[in-house]
DNA sequence: CAAGTTGGTAAGCGATAGCTTACGGAAGGC
DNA sequence: GCCTTCCGTAAGCTATCGCTTACCAACTTG
């Protein structure tokens, strides 16, 4: 499943900081770095990751290279969330009914 | 923040499939450690981190401990899902812009 | 009360994740 | 053509994760 890779990827902190960060803007490896306490080359590791779980987007512009938010990931995560819903909700309400029962 | 220990809790795949074996039902431990590949302590290890992030409930009745979904790290998860869809409807929508313009 | 379930915790291990430094390659500026 | 900027990859180290076995506490049942 792809689900997989989008929780690894969002897991690390460093890499949810990351993220966020291109909720502005795309932005460029070095910007990114700049705003970590970590070094380049584990920013660009770590986009490595975000990009095998399909969260960022990479364009080459001339010398740098833009990486941007892309929905795929999300969508996924989404698509799992929503399949809980109902059951999470069935099975709360069924705990409720349970409580309210024992007492 | 919250959301760290449940994208924690779900991005290992032993601890994903005990939580989604609880979608139908309430189980115990060692109905959930019967299906699953790996030992009862570390079922009971799993569970443990699984509680943590809010995604399962206990509750003790009689010799065991019946574990259910619980709705807290799902609606966390689910916040920060819904918190970037805007965000990320703008990037994308700029993203075919530009592509457009550079065309 | 003794024996059998059930399950949490401790200790220890092997594997992996994330970081650093060092290096190489591609594009821009002179 | 050089030199600089920007960035990905390789190698290696340390800390942490997930697993196992061993142990112990609580409850149930005879």
């Amino acid at each position: 499943m792809a689900f997989s890779d989008v929780f690894t990827a969002l897991a690390d902190p460093t890499r949810r900081h990351i993220f966020e960060a291109l909720r502005e803007e795309p932005k460029s490896v070095g910007e990114l770095a700049a705003d970590q306490p970590v070094s380049r080359p584990a920013v660009s590791q770590h986009l490595k990751v975000l990009a095998a779980a399909r969260l960022v987007s990479v364009e080459p512009q001339g010398n740098r290279r833009l990486y941007a938010i892309k929905r795929d990931g999300l969508d996924d995560l989404r698509q799992y969330v929503e399949s809980f819903w109902s059951d999470a909700l069935s099975a709360y309400g069924a705990e409720i009914a349970r409580r309210m029962k024992n007492k």
